[in-house]
DNA sequence: CTAGGGTTAG
């Protein structure tokens, strides 16, 4: 039957005559735009007026669709189209990938293929992001292959998306094997390996390929920037940072919201928030993201109420807040001892906000109430107010509040509970050893440590970065490989004499539980952030602020040094931890011993 | 017949 029918069909066209271009179907869409309700309405136009079958008012459709965010609606389409074509295909894997429905691209790359459509470039660049999107590493080596047997090898666009998915899975060294094997390289492949590597956590890779670029002679544009300043960022490399500030503002880059907000955060992370204010005040857009990243700024070098300050600002005259937000100013009232605030800006967060609080503020308030002093209220928060399993973030921050506070039944049982859920972790034996060693239960402190020995498990090895003249410089814990070692070891021992002239006592049992006898005291005396600051002090003049960023937390022997050296040299020194920031000035820390 | 790509912030 449908044989016959069809053989009285006119021959099959190409594909329908495109609509007139001021059709009212075609009108409907542009006018739509990327929202559903007028799409769906659009849609019908599209029926009523019979051009359902015109691919490129589907295309056009089920684009917007996807950009709505439609995807369900975008495949209700899809599937009422009569024999899409190669671009359609195309148009909606992009729109996908592009849109954030990385699955549904590789999903209909594969529906492409069995309908006998040949992939272009233009195919391979979306699913590549998809790929690299979706961390799908098979998967994303499979399509590079597919790409190179279509011919796609030298793509510039296809190249680049390779070097981002491949910095995306982890797989540097090959990222970069793309990216050299490029003939032409264009701004944006760099950029992606430079971003590529500052997001693996290669700082100083990303700078040296940013000098290669500058060196090669192309142009560096505002996304260039925005890798570099997050590179600047973890390595606290404020001049090169500064450069960049300075050459966006000379070469007229538009100061737009994602390199601003990269400013704010690099100006943070190098310690010098009224810089990150200055650009701050200076953005013509500001989003929720920028406030946070201000607000976070605040909050992370010990401005706790100028970071609730700003809040209160935002409420009234920016964005919606959201739960990053909180975070960020949640942590804040932990640090500042603002509990009440911090009560009442948790207590807001669902009624005034309709954000529901998760793991991360579970642990900001705990936390705070921790850190404050309230160690019941902290752990009945955690029975009673927690809707999950409390996760072990929460205990861990319940951990810290028990040590600070010296109450060691309830941490040995915190960190036992721990140890338990997370025996893999080496923070945790620490912790618990640390407790011990403070309760005076040196015979648990061994059995802690072989415990950890047993297990293969290693304290991570910590080390200072200092930038000093625009270069920086690293230093591990008794690191003698820098060529004035003995110039800066001195230089150590006669500042540390001078402190303890003033009345400095080492505490020789913070968490050295490793170490012994000599080689513990040797450890503590020449901690990396102990050599970092000497060398800084010994190669920067006077009046100059000293900037050292520390992949640790550091201990509290070295805390309670730099009060004194802030003193005894008569300068202002900046350590930045994993977490935060310590200003010491003048003998005391903004942190306020509160950490 | 139709247009279009890859990189970026809390």
């Amino acid at each position: 039957m449908e044989a016959r029918e069809e053989a009285h069909l006119p021959p099959p066209s190409p594909s329908p005559p495109p609509p007139p271009p001021t059709s009212p179907a075609h009108d409907a869409l542009l006018r739509a735009g990327p929202r559903l309700r007028l799409l769906q309405q659009a849609h019908a136009h599209v029926i009523v007026s019979g051009s359902h079958r015109s691919l490129s008012l589907l295309t056009k459709l089920i684009n917007l669709a996807c950009a709505a965010g439609a995807i369900g609606y975008a495949r209700q389409v899809f599937v009422t189209v009569p024999g899409p074509d190669s671009f359609l295909f195309n148009s909606l894997i992009k729109s996908c990938s592009k849109f954030g429905f990385p699955r549904d691209a590789v999903a209909f790359y594969r529906c492409s293929l069995l309908a006998g459509i040949p992939p272009s470039n233009y195919t391979f660049t979306s699913v590549i992001k998809a790929c690299a999107d979706l961390s799908a590493s098979r998967l994303g080596r499979g399509v590079h292959a597919h790409a190179l047997a279509c011919g796609f090898g030298s793509d510039p666009y296809v190249q680049s998306a390779l070097v981002t998915f491949y910095a995306k899975s982890s797989d540097l060294n090959v990222a970069r094997q793309v990216f050299d094997k490029m003939g032409e390289r264009t701004v944006v492949t760099w950029n992606s390996m430079i971003s590529g590597y500052e997001q693996n956590g290669s700082a100083k890779e990303a700078i040296e390929l940013f000098d290669r670029m500058r060196e090669s002679g192309i142009e560096p544009d505002s996304t260039t920037f925005v890798g570099v300043l997050a590179a600047c960022a973890q390595l606290g490399a404020v001049s090169l940072g500064s450069w960049v500030y300075e050459y966006v503002m000379d070469n007229g880059f538009d100061l737009n919201v994602v390199l601003g907000t990269s400013l704010i955060n690099m100006y943070a992370r190098c310690g010098n928030v009224s810089k990150s204010r200055e650009v701050f005040d200076s953005m013509r857009e500001r989003n929720v993201i920028a406030w946070t990243a201000m607000i976070s700024a605040y909050a992370t070098n010990g401005y706790g109420s100028q970071a609730v300050e700003l809040y209160d600002q935002m409420r009234l005259q920016g964005p919606r807040p959201n739960k990053i937000t909180f975070v960020a100013v949640l942590s804040a009232c932990a640090h500042a001892r603002l509990v009440d605030m911090g009560r009442q800006i948790f207590a807001s967060m669902k009624e005034e906000y309709d954000v529901e609080p998760g793991l991360e503020h579970f642990v900001c308030m705990v936390d705070m109430l921790g850190r404050a002093g309230f160690l019941d209220e902290a752990y009945e928060f955690i029975e009673r107010k927690i809707p999950m399993e409390p996760p072990p973030a929460v205990w861990t921050a319940m951990l810290g509040a028990c040590k600070m506070h010296k109450n060691f039944d309830l941490g040995v049982r915190v960190a036992e509970h721990l140890l338990d859920s997370e025996p893999e972790n080496p923070g945790h034996y620490v912790m618990l050893s640390n407790i011990y060693a403070l309760a005076g239960q040196s015979d648990r402190v061994q059995r802690v440590r072989n415990m950890m020995i047993q297990r293969g498990l290693k304290k991570q090895v910590g080390y200072s970065i200092i930038e000093v003249d625009g270069k920086t410089y690293m230093f591990s814990m008794g690191d003698k490989s820098h060529p004035e070692t003995n110039i800066i070891y001195e230089y150590l021992d006669e500042l540390m004499l001078r402190c303890t002239q003033a009345g400095y006592v080492p505490l020789a049992d913070s968490l050295m539980h490793e170490l012994e006898g000599e080689e513990r005291e040797y450890a503590l005396r020449f901690h990396s952030e102990k050599l970092a600051v000497a060398f800084g002090l010994l190669k920067t003049s006077h009046g100059m602020t000293i900037t050292v960023v520390k992949n640790l937390r550091m201990c509290e022997d070295c805390h309670l040094a730099f009060k004194y050296i802030s003193v005894v040299a008569n300068r202002e020194i900046v350590i930045r931890d994993k977490l935060r920031f310590h200003h010491f000035k003048d003998g005391s820390c903004s942190c306020l011993d509160f950490w």
